[in-house]
DNA sequence: GTTGACACAATTGTTAACAATCGTGTCAAC
DNA sequence: GTTGACACGATTGTTAACAATTGTGTCAAC
């Protein structure tokens, strides 16, 4: 009787495809062809085709027409909106979290840096990366906010692909120690230190990045034909 | 030999669905039956699914299993998020905007200040209504940030909708002189201003929403089994 | 040896028929 | 007169076959 007992929906594959690109273990480029991802997910291919419709209105995935879904290969540009993105809604979102953050929140912070911490110490690296992401999320969740909640996934899995084109060969996302200064200041209830930490947190994850770097590939091609 | 001479393409529906909502045209709850859809853009079922997937994915349009798809209804509690959103974002485009506006956005900003005006007082209710959003994506335009234009153009729709439910009966939008405001603030490159004002312009439109108002009519039932 | 055209295989995109679900209207029973 | 069950119609959801496009590999020509 229930409608979807045998079948997997369409939200949890794209949470899943979602989670396998914030771990970049889903590098930019990569070919999402429907029928792999029909037997990867054992399901039919009108799921699939949803499911990489979805994934393509948020960017994380681009659709060619008559050629597939390729995993989202960002531009210097859109890198670079993304991040001023963030720099506009994070800080925020500290401030937000900070407000409402309650001993139960407070609680799954320190858990949440253990475990980022011990993913860090043990070379974990993809979950290491997938939690230093999820750690942003986990802010905008305190925030107890669903739009600014889903503005932010969008936002962390997009910076994954942006750190995987435009960041250096063993650049990971995030410092951990930078999360924990964050919530030291949230529990000092000092709540503009935690948001100028978030502010400073983000423009040293931006400076990591060279958006000068892979674009020449294309680009070299692209300017050559439209020069004066 | 053009992909899409004849057919007119997804997003060419879901944007004039989105306007068609924003002008409040299409109020909260209005189902959207697909044959109805196929009929009035004249394309297969197969696309008119897509565009209400992607409508849904935006939170414009509600998926009922079975049932079909319905314009959106905001809960106060969603009401709450999307002004909060707003407030986290808008004066941060108002800034970027106020950095890279050039002359030509203040022609733009100019003219669309006067449309505004004379649908105002022409009396044209829908025209007025979409310019008055559109003047908050302008804005996102102007800053030069696709990702943020694409946020701002479904928080604005679904501020719509959300007026549409909590808003007094003739509760417009926005008042256009509060945008006239704005703008001269920018021309007097006081950018704190336009910023601080852009922040005090989104309280007043959320202080004419009474969130606790048409939410009775199913709140009431609820809470009357749920109490203690 | 390189380049061009051609044909084939693989994958995506579309269409149409089919299955399932839900809302409604009718009708009998109490 | 109201309530319950039942059956019908309408609409949505799914499946499978079909059409179209792209990329590749082969082969001949220069």
């Amino acid at each position: 009787m229930s409608p979807n007992a045998d079948e997997i929906a369409e939200e949890e594959i794209v949470e899943r495809i979602f989670e396998a690109v914030v771990e970049q273990r889903l590098p930019p480029g990569t070919k999402l062809s429907e029928s792999a991802l029909c037997e990867a997910f054992g399901v039919g291919r009108m799921r699939i085709r949803r499911s990489l419709l979805l994934l393509a209105s948020r960017e994380v995935v681009e659709l060619r027409a008559n050629r597939g879904a390729y995993v989202a290969t960002p531009t210097a540009e859109q890198a670079r909106e993304v991040f001023e993105a963030r720099l506009a809604l994070e800080p925020a979102i500290a401030r937000l979290a900070f407000e409402r953050a309650t001993p139960a929140d407070f609680a799954a912070l320190a858990q949440h840096l253990r475990q980022e911490h011990d993913a860090n110490q043990q070379g974990r690296r993809h979950e290491a990366i997938r939690l230093s992401g999820q750690f942003h999320t986990l802010l905008a969740q305190i925030a107890g906010n669903a739009v600014l909640l889903r503005m932010m996934k969008d936002l962390v899995t997009r910076t994954s692909l942006i750190i995987g084109i435009f960041g250096g060969p063993g650049a990971s996302n995030c410092r951990d120690d930078e999360h924990q200064q964050i919530v030291d200041a949230l529990l000092a209830r000092d709540g503009q230190k935690a948001v100028d930490l978030m502010t400073a947190h983000l423009h040293h994850i931006a400076s990591h990045l060279d958006l000068e770097a892979k674009s020449s590939n294309s680009v070299d091609l692209v300017s050559l034909f439209a020069g004066p």
